[in-house]
DNA sequence: CGCCGAGTTGAACTGAATCAAGAAACGTGG
DNA sequence: CCACGTTTCTTGATTCAGTTCAACTCGGCG
């Protein structure tokens, strides 16, 4: 499924594909596991086949920030961190048992040198997802929590009853005593 | 100066630029004028040589709520209207008068086909605009209207004192009443 | 001179945070 | 399969940052 996940966006050739696929390799990771800490460099690139995962952040005082959910059939990685090669100001998580299918950056390196329609893609790919970090953007910062919440059920249907409270409470940028309180009017 | 902009992040050659470059058309912009409205297809990609440019969008109550600033040297578009060519949500305005340098879609789309540095280049772009708003959004979720202003001192150096202050109060997610008396305790 | 948009100031109001308990659900070991 | 501790979630009372509304100041310009 990475394949339809690469033709959705650009039209790669069949040889093309033959020859991009085999550098993802599969990996079976365990509900909690870390995938990367804060100041480590993002080695991989990840494409999630089952499962779902998380980026997020500590604040200063310590709180859990989550930054974003990435579920199936979605790339994760901090986002910067693995293209700019810069130390990551997230941590990368798991939050179920789940099946991811990674490329090293070195690899990546080499695909988008090699071909044209992986530089296509891969921008392609960037452009989805700022597109979708300025939807984000938008719901944070004009609207009411109960408006938050709405968002989140339509960026993230499958997901927002997956994932403890808190967690997406922080995405959302409001307190779990108020998400919680939201809830329970529906 | 585009081409000290291009060669920063990618390494063009000589050859590239020279057929590059003619493609961008200057226009002189005056204060207040309209680059694109709501709905409408952003056909073209600006690089601001001098001036400030800014999007913005209107709630459904008719609250003007800015999104972005432009400063010199930066590029300016409705990013997802432009390369997903699909209708902008966004106005994009000049704050005052302003050189532009043009490039259309077209163009765009056939650099891009013939280049591919043009395909690295913009993919880079994208990412390095992908890690400002993702700055941006972290400072606005979790921070206090004070926060918030210091971080637009800081990616805007230049911009803050140059724009009406209702446009950074919107820009930041606060009211101008608030902004004005942050200001005022410096 | 008087109008107009932009910015400031004050006072009352409010949505959501904070603080503090308690209830439920969850998983691990006996 | 139950008991116990841990984590997650709910609920209530209080507080506060920032909004709202409304009036006022200031500077530029016809």
């Amino acid at each position: 499924m990475i394949t339809d996940f690469l033709i959705k966006l650009v039209p790669f050739t069949c040889e093309e594909l033959n020859d991009i696929l085999p550098y993802f390799e599969k990996e079976n990771v365990k509900k909690n596991e870390l995938l990367i800490k804060e100041g480590q460099m993002c080695s991989k690139l990840y494409f999630v086949g089952q499962g779902i995962g998380r980026s997020y952040y500590l604040t200063k005082d310590g709180k859990d920030v989550t930054q974003w959910f990435f579920g199936v059939d979605n790339f994760m990685s901090s986002v910067d961190s693995f293209f700019q090669q810069s130390p990551s100001f997230y941590y990368l998580e798991v939050l179920e048992d789940s099946v991811l299918y990674s490329i090293t950056k070195k690899n990546m390196d080499m695909l988008l040198a090699k071909y044209q329609n992986m530089e296509k893609f891969i921008r392609l790919l960037t452009i989805e997802t700022l597109a979708k970090f300025v939807h984000k953007l938008n719901a944070i910062q004009f609207q009411t929590a109960k408006e938050r919440y709405t968002y989140m059920l339509a960026e993230f249907p499958d997901i927002s009853h997956r994932v403890p409270l808190g967690h997406i409470a922080s995405y959302l940028g409001i307190t779990q005593e108020t998400l919680s309180r939201i809830r329970k009017n529906h």
